[in-house]
Order: C-alpha cells, then sequence, then structure tokens
DNA sequence: CGATGAATTGACATGACTCAACAACTGTGG
DNA sequence: CCACAGTTGTTGAGTCATGTCAATTCATCG
C-alpha cells in the first residue's frame, strides 16, 4: 500500500533553465532566449521522495511537468478495485500533457524513486506552443511517444506468459544504454505491471537467479544477461 | 491468417467535405470554407473491403486518414511471431496519426468490416495546423484521446480474468450508445485482442449465452445483458 | 535487539493452454 | 440443387501455468 503524503507548497521558483543540462533532451528545447525570458519565472522546481503523490487521478490541474531525475508510476484502478500500473515516468519524460487539452489528470502519479521534477503552467505553455512552432512539434512528438510507448506496454508487458514479461520489464528497467544493470521495483509494482500476483513475481524472479539470467549485485540491483533474456522474450 | 490484398490505386477526389455528414465529428471540425477550398482538392475518399490492408508496418507513409464508417484492427508483432491488435479503428476516428511526427507507419491496418475512408495528404494537415489554431487544438485532442483509449485497452482489455477481459471487450464492442447489441470479431481476432487463445475466447462466450449473459440474435450478432456485464467486470 | 512489512517458498486449487475430434458455415464446381 | 473441401468455431480430456492461502525468512528501522 502506497502512503498518500499531501504535498507541501515547497515549489521553488528561480530555476536557470538556460543552463540546464537537460534542456536538449527535455520537452523545450526548440524555445529561444527570449521564450525562455519570458517563461522562466513561471516555472517551479521540486524535489520529492518514494510514497508522495504529485497529483491524484480527476484532480483539478494547472501544470505540466519534466522529470529531471527519478522514477514516478502512473496509476489507474478498475471497476474492482484493483489498480494498474499504465506507465512509469524517467528522466526526460513529461509528465501531465493530458493538461494541454482538459482539465483534470488521468492517473495518480506516485513516486518511487526520489524525484527532481520542473513545473510549468499550462497556460504559458499553450500560449508559448502558438507562437513557437518548434515547440509545437516538439509537443506532438512527446504526444506521439507516449502514444508508441503505451502500445509497447500492451505488447511487451501485457502479452505472453510470466516468464516473458517479467523478461521484456526487465530490458526496459534498464537504467543505462550500455550498462546491463537495473535496479527492480517492489513485487506489489511488478505485479500491478504485468497483471500478476506477487508470488508469481517473486517466483518468476528466483527462477531467473537460479538459472543465471539475472545476479543480484546488492539488494534489488541486479546485473542482467541480456541477451538471454531476449532470448526468452523471442521463444 | 489474413489474406493480404495489394490496394489498386482507386481512391477518389472530388471529394464534397463541406457537406459531409460527419464534419462536425471528424478532426476537420475547426476549419473555415476557405480552409477547405485549399485542401479539399488534396481529399480523397476510398471503400475497402474486409482483409484489405491499408498500410502495413514500416511503411513509408504521406497520409493520414479518417473513417466514415467500418472497423479496422491495427496489428503489431512480438519478437516471438505472434500478433497483438492494439487498437480498434471506426466510424470518426483519425488514423496513421504517426504521419506528422514520422514517415513510417507503426502498425498494419486491415479492414474489419466494410470502410470508407478518406485520405489526407500529411504536409497538407502540417500547413493548415500550423495557420489555424482550432486545426492544432483538435489534433492535441485527437492525440490525448488515442493515448486514453490505449490506456484503457491496458486496463480493461490486458487486466483481470478472462472472463473480465471478454466482458470489458463486449461492452466496448457496442456500436450504438442507446442500443445493446454488438456484432463479434472472429475468435483469432478476439484471443488477440484479450491475449487469449481462441479456445478459451470460444469457451468464455459459450459460457455467456449459456448464463445469459448475451442472446445470439443473428449470426455473431449479439444482444447484451449490459448490468450483468457490468457486474462481472466490477466483481 | 524486537517489531513491522516485504519477499520468499511450499502445498494445493483452479484457470487457461494444448491437442484432438467434431460441427457449422462458406464457397466452388458439377 | 447438391457434394465437396476448406475454413472457422465448438467441445472434451489432460497438462501446465498461475493464483490462493499459509508458513517462514529477510530487511528495515526505531
Amino acid at each position: 500500500m502506497v502512503k498518500q503524503v499531501t504535498l507541501t507548497q515547497a515549489w521553488e521558483g528561480d530555476t536557470d533553465c538556460l543552463v540546464c543540462s537537460m534542456r536538449s533532451s527535455v520537452l523545450f528545447s526548440g524555445l529561444t532566449e527570449k521564450d525562455f525570458e519570458s517563461m522562466h519565472e513561471d516555472i517551479e522546481q521540486l524535489t520529492l521522495q518514494p510514497g508522495n503523490v504529485l497529483y491524484k487521478a480527476g484532480d483539478l490541474g494547472h501544470h505540466l511537468f519534466t522529470v529531471r531525475s527519478g522514477l514516478l508510476k502512473l496509476v489507474q484502478y478498475l471497476p474492482d478495485g484493483t489498480q494498474r500500473i499504465v506507465r512509469l515516468v524517467r528522466s526526460t519524460d513529461v509528465l501531465g500533457l493530458e493538461m494541454m487539452t482538459g482539465e483534470l489528470y488521468d492517473h495518480d502519479a506516485v513516486v518511487l524513486r526520489t524525484t527532481e521534477l520542473c513545473r510549468y503552467p499550462k497556460d504559458a505553455v499553450s500560449r508559448l506552443s502558438q507562437q513557437n512552432p518548434v515547440l509545437l512539434k516538439d509537443l506532438m512528438t512527446r504526444w506521439q511517444k507516449t502514444l508508441t510507448e503505451a502500445e509497447s506496454w500492451i505488447t511487451k508487458l501485457s502479452t505472453g506468459s510470466a516468464k516473458k514479461r517479467m523478461a521484456n520489464l526487465l530490458l526496459c528497467l534498464i537504467e543505462d544504454e550500455d550498462s546491463s544493470e537495473c535496479f527492480l521495483l517492489s513485487r506489489e509494482d511488478i505485479g500491478s505491471i504485468l497483471n500478476m500476483t506477487i508470488e508469481t513475481a517473486s517466483r518468476t524472479l528466483s527462477e531467473f537467479k537460479r538459472t543465471g539470467l539475472i545476479k543480484e549485485i546488492r539488494h534489488n540491483h541486479f546485473q542482467l544477461d541480456i541477451s538471454t533474456l531476449k532470448a526468452v522474450v523471442a521463444d
């Protein structure tokens, strides 16, 4: 069960967007210096801790966010009360894009690992996007990317046997392209991503450990045998 | 197995967009009459038959489409060769939106029922969207809607027992808001939507028939007991 | 330490898959 | 119109994967 912490109003203004190391990879790479001047006083940043809830499904919202570092889950609830994680949001991802076309957030956004966020008023983004075609294109690309990933979530994490889904998840969780290491989530979150019980998640991981597909370097930190995992997926 | 029919170049020009009965519900409701004049000679329409393939994943494309009537499936392939249907596209839906930000189609688009389409050159849409903020907003809304539906596909059609997923699919397939009737797809397509074998699909439907959840009016045409189906989902 | 919650493991039940037989429907040619 | 073949859908029996419930170990933190 996730603790729900009410957010203290701890957003900090005075961000220095022009020197942000993420500018090139984040949504606003197309902004001119002038654009930034007009906007950057509206931008605030914040650090959140695991368990914190950024917003809840149905909340009225006026901001979208970019993730500078960390990890969040987006959760939706089923008619029978169970929860399903429909997206993971990581460094350079955008969050709350639904604010550009609506008023209410679609998910619970819950922090899984210490997370640094930037927050943008939707009106400012909306205004700028109508002036700046590059930002506009970025927004569209962002939407399309999110959609493609949602479909990949369907094919990779919701299709096939428990073993295949788990192998796909492990491959998705690799932080660093070059490396082959990843941190795992709680068994409960894994279950809620892969549509399986925590026992099946645990058993599947144990089997992967036994057969050498993964090696536990530190607690919940694994080294993956990538090529063999890919073989499991393609089998 | 789906027959793959090469499309004859049968697109018809000379569409009459201004009087199109779908204008208000389709993507281009925000266009002025002047916009339409500049564009409507680029718009073509076509009718396709079940089994026809509109485009394939990886195809280079220059058009997006709106569906006037009918039904298509969007299919993706898994590393192990199995196929999964990730979206159904129906009347008033837009198809090939990925052309606005890329060059290649993301899916196989296969016709399930006789389908009438309109086809728009992506360059024309791109140009118009930069001049007309209403169209722009429509495009964004469309993306967001597609994304929301993809996530609903995850929660409703990829989560829970075979029975629940099937009940959700039936509720999704109702054509007409007021009515409680729906046409079913082939067992193979159902399996490829719900991640189950055709045998399980068939058995689940048989059980629904036996217990009165659905009644077969005509071949593959069913009357649904909506409230009981919803109870199955929420159980 | 001891207390708490998370993860693992075992035994068992059950849901879903596999393989196989058969039935229903479709289209073709005689 | 019928006979036939090919396809699609249904049903049954047995197996395997996953869920359920319970007991135990492990990790974390006061």
